[in-house]
DNA sequence: CGGAGGTTTGAGAGGCGTCAACCTCCGTGG
DNA sequence: CCACGGAGGTTGACGCCTCTCAAACCTCCG
């Protein structure tokens, strides 16, 4: 199985024995982590909680004291401009570890809420330190996992400040279809997305009506159709070419590096 | 001289002690570092280099085994689009480690280079693992450092996606003055910042040209002068105002600037 | 059946890019 | 001493991309 490239490049998570974090670091490095690693991560989270749809989960600089893994649905980071637009700065799905970051730093500089309803699993910070005390190499791989969102946000900035409109909604396109793919929740280009129009024009700087006329340009051209939360990637190679897009930024396994 | 409000906004680098990592974190939860956790930083540089302006240091995909330490002058990092047009993604001063997170992640996927000529002190990459095995906490410290760089990531996106070319222009400085006041290096609005304005532009997804333009209306609206490398805040208030910029994402340990 | 939220389309305005010219400054070399 | 060249700064004209404002339509759901 392991022979098959791809297999390989599309791994089964194991939710079975890991229901909780049998996506973490799946595609990214997961396999270089010990069954124990795995297990102890398991077994750390302190609760699972589910959440509605748009819904607020934590905001900017409230002190925060857990961590959150998405173990299913869409969650959003984003910053609001002072007329009240949103900034979208990172998009999350399941496997994510999304404010892990917090625990480092103990306070957010931003909001976060769900796209969708969602189901997430809960690490107290105590139980956190304690890892990084006994437990050095998967403390590693947890920084790792907070260094792959600073990744995603660096290419936000390079989508930002250099690509038009189209560029834009493809290469937000051609990213979580690769993310994704990773953790076995898209196939062939095909996956499901729980945002609207406007949503897309937050993460991507634009104006809804923008991203309406821009999104039908797309679809003319014959790269993409997205319509009512579901994308159907056309032309793959065709939008990563409108996208500028690469994907060795997400330190993919199946890329051409490898981590420590 | 702790009790003075004054000292504790600029706290004095104790560069005598620790002339390569006496930087680090000034400003940000330095104090909260032991001695002894000082100590084992500074004493953990395996070499201490210097570079010419304009030189690059490391290219996107390398496998990479030191991290850098900055200790004088200014790094950029950055990616290139197809046509080569350039995107800045951070501006690195005195202190900051640079590529710290190629240590858990083991390659960029980025650029970097100097913009004046630097020193800079080198950490191999075993020495670090050391740590993680053996000081926990310095370890967190460490982490924490990367995720200030995610912090001015997410910035970076909400100024390119939200504001126009006044806010963009007027949010870098502003980030670089609150920066570079709390490593001691800028007073009352004034420093060196050796960028020329196609540089700002690359920073600001820009043309040179319209950074030109704006720079002459932010002059003309009295809220800032730069050149030849040098910076002048004439109107801190207005100039955050334009910016929309709040520092709490910095995660400075004294809080909001406090104009001259 | 009515309302709300999302999608689609149009018209007009403005911000920023592009292209081009000219300037100053500064280091180099004749 | 001046000629030269290159890099960066400055300004103008023009055009396109994206925003703004507005209205119609569509779909879902209460």
């Amino acid at each position: 199985m392991r022979d098959d490239p791809e297999a390989m490049s599309v791994p089964a998570p194991d939710l079975a024995a890991y229901p909780l974090t049998g996506r973490f670091l799946l595609g990214r490095g997961r396999d270089r982590m010990t069954a124990e690693q795995m297990r102890i991560l398991e077994d750390s989270a302190t609760e699972v909680k589910e959440y509605p749809a748009r819904h607020h989960l934590v905001r900017r600089g409230e002190p925060v004291h857990m961590s959150m893994m998405l173990i299913d649905g869409y969650v959003s980071r984003y910053m609001d401009d002072r007329e009240g637009y949103r900034q979208l700065v990172s998009v999350h799905i399941p496997g994510d570890f999304v404010d892990l970051h917090g625990f480092p730093t103990g306070r957010l500089d931003h909001d976060i809420g769900t796209l969708g309803p969602v189901k997430m699993a809960l690490f107290d910070h105590r139980t956190l330190v304690g890892i990084t005390e006994q437990h050095p190499q998967l403390t590693r791989f947890l920084w790792f996992a907070t260094l792959t969102d600073a990744a995603m946000h660096r290419e936000w900035i390079f989508r930002l400040g250099r690509l038009g409109a189209d560029g834009r909604l493809a290469h937000f396109f051609c990213e979580l279809n690769a993310r994704l793919e990773m953790v076995g929740l898209a196939h062939g280009g095909t996956f499901e997305l729980p945002l609207t129009q406007p949503d897309l024009a937050e993460a991507c700087g634009l104006t809804g009506v923008h991203v309406n006329r821009t999104l039908r340009a797309l679809r003319e051209q014959g790269l993409l159709t997205f319509r009512n939360g579901h994308v159907e990637i056309l032309d793959h190679a065709g939008l990563c070419s409108v996208a500028e897009f690469d994907s060795d930024y997400l330190y993919s396994d199946c890329g051409k590096w490898k981590p420590i």
